[in-house]
RNA sequence: GGGUAGGUGCCCGAGUGGUUAAAGGGAACGGACUGUAAAUCCGUCGCCGUAGGCUACGAUGGUUCGAAUCCAUCCCUGCCCA
């Protein structure tokens, strides 16, 4: 072995905390090591958030060591209260259920379940079974709420009240790991840096409970320059469900992002070797823009593969680059009917305008072009006219494109 | 359970009887500038619409010509006390 992967992930820059640096690194250096990291079922669909992990997981199993995704079934009824300001929504049974099915799915395109290299379990195996009375004693008794309630996941709660449901929390993401050491002899828990409290809590339990060395290690979160989340859209996050963030708005959201985001985005979600990422990342100027298109082409191949990778793509280079096809554009499709009411009725049926004020809004802003024409007329009606081979091109904005097809 | 401070638009936050669709900021969106970037500047930012109307300030009911603003009850949250 040649490089070790933990100076893989540290040269990418996915570590910010780990609970001992030289003992991990020379343990995923002598052996194969399992691992976790769990996600918490609070949506259908993961996001980019998750994505991250995901990559640090892939690149992990890449060195020979098993990861271990948890999926949150009994985790995702508490909710998770690090970091933030307000009570999570409780969740139904059935939704929890369902989206942990979704995460399963999105979650094999990354990780090479076959043969036992990778497990995929939910803590709600084990967490819903349990007796209050036996958790209590057996590990209860090593937490102490002073300590607890000096971590810093529960700063922003201490002011606005936290609940006892959710400061339980920490203890059930505690137990999931001394639950998993005992079971896969599991070595080492990750998360995103936010999860650090909880991290150590399970490492510290289990260290209590049954002397073996463990450890806990937290990516970065992936943040912009200036300290702000990234992956949120007009729409919420950016998921990785081709039905809620299609592959074209995903890769436009790679395709644009700050130019002093690029390096980063490159070496933390794409595999590209980092002599590239570096080349990429000194491009200055237009220059920039052709790494840009790679992150945006790389890491929509890696979420959504090649195929609408290529796609995405084809559509950003035909709207942006001027050249013809319009194939790969966001389709709304029409009627003969709706081919000839108003513009603006049609596009709000299609939900590409939320109100019909917005539409006009956006006519009198000067914000609409049909076929490459201003629309200045808020009761514009489309016509026979407007339609080459029964398709017309509406633009939004500077950059948003829709194909009105006729069927 | 008692006391007390609160619950306002996507978020933060002003407003305490009409002039308030509701100050200000942030986010978002459009335009200019550019490199499909950032920063900056200008504009927009509840819904339908020509006017005008409708719906909104935790919930419900009430007082009033008129309420986000007053009263009652209820729900929720912080803090202090038990």
């Amino acid at each position: 072995m040649s490089i070790s992967v933990f100076d893989v992930l540290k040269e990418r820059g996915y570590i910010a905390q780990c609970t001992n640096e030289d003992e991990v690194r020379a343990m995923l250096e002598n052996e194969k090591v399992t691992f976790y990291i769990g996600f918490d079922p609070t949506a259908d669909s993961l996001h980019v958030g998750h994505f991250l992990g995901l990559m640090v997981m892939s690149h992990l199993q890449k060195a020979g060591h098993r990861p271990v995704c948890l999926v949150g079934g009994g985790t995702g009824t508490v909710g998770d209260p690090s970091g933030r300001s307000d009570m999570r929504k409780m969740l139904t049974d059935e939704d929890i259920e369902y989206n942990c099915n979704q995460f399963k799915k999105q979650m094999a395109r990354f990780i090479d379940f076959s043969d036992g290299k990778a497990l995929m379990v939910n803590n709600g195996d084990w967490l819903r079974k349990l007796n209050y009375i036996d958790l209590l004693r057996e590990v209860g008794a090593h937490f102490t709420v002073n300590r607890m309630l000096a971590a810093e996941c529960y700063k922003n709660r201490m002011e606005k009240g936290l609940t006892f449901l959710e400061f339980n929390y920490m203890i059930m993401q505690s137990y999931d790991f001394l639950e998993l050491h005992r079971r896969y002899n599991l070595k080492l828990e990750m998360g995103g840096d936010d999860q650090w409290s909880n991290i150590i809590g399970g490492v510290e339990l289990t260290r209590r409970i049954t002397g073996d060395a463990v450890y806990g290690l937290t990516f970065t979160l992936l943040t912009k320059s200036d300290g702000q989340k990234m992956g949120k859209t007009a729409g919420g996050a950016l998921w990785l469900d081709k039905e809620k963030t299609s592959p074209y708005d995903f890769y436009q959201y790679w395709r644009n992002v700050d130019d002093a985001d690029v390096e980063r985005c490159l070496a933390l979600l794409t595999f590209l070797p980092m002599e590239e990422v570096r080349r990429l990342g000194a491009l200055e100027g237009q220059e920039i823009n052709e790494a840009k298109k790679i992150l945006a082409y790389e890491v929509t191949k890696l979420v959504h593969g090649q195929e609408e990778a290529d796609k995405a793509k084809a559509a950003a280079e035909a709207v942006f680059g001027g050249s013809g096809s319009s194939e790969n554009m966001p389709t709304v499709e029409l009627t003969a009917e709706d081919a000839a009411k108003k513009l603006v009725d049609v596009l709000v049926a299609a939900e590409v305008f939320g109100s019909k004020g917005e539409a006009r809004r956006l006519i009198q802003q000067n914000g609409l072009s049909l076929n490459d024409e201003k629309v200045t007329d808020p009761d514009y009606t489309l016509s026979e006219g407007n339609f080459t081979d029964g398709e017309a091109i509406v633009k939004k904005g500077k950059k948003k494109f829709y194909r009105l097809l006729k069927v």
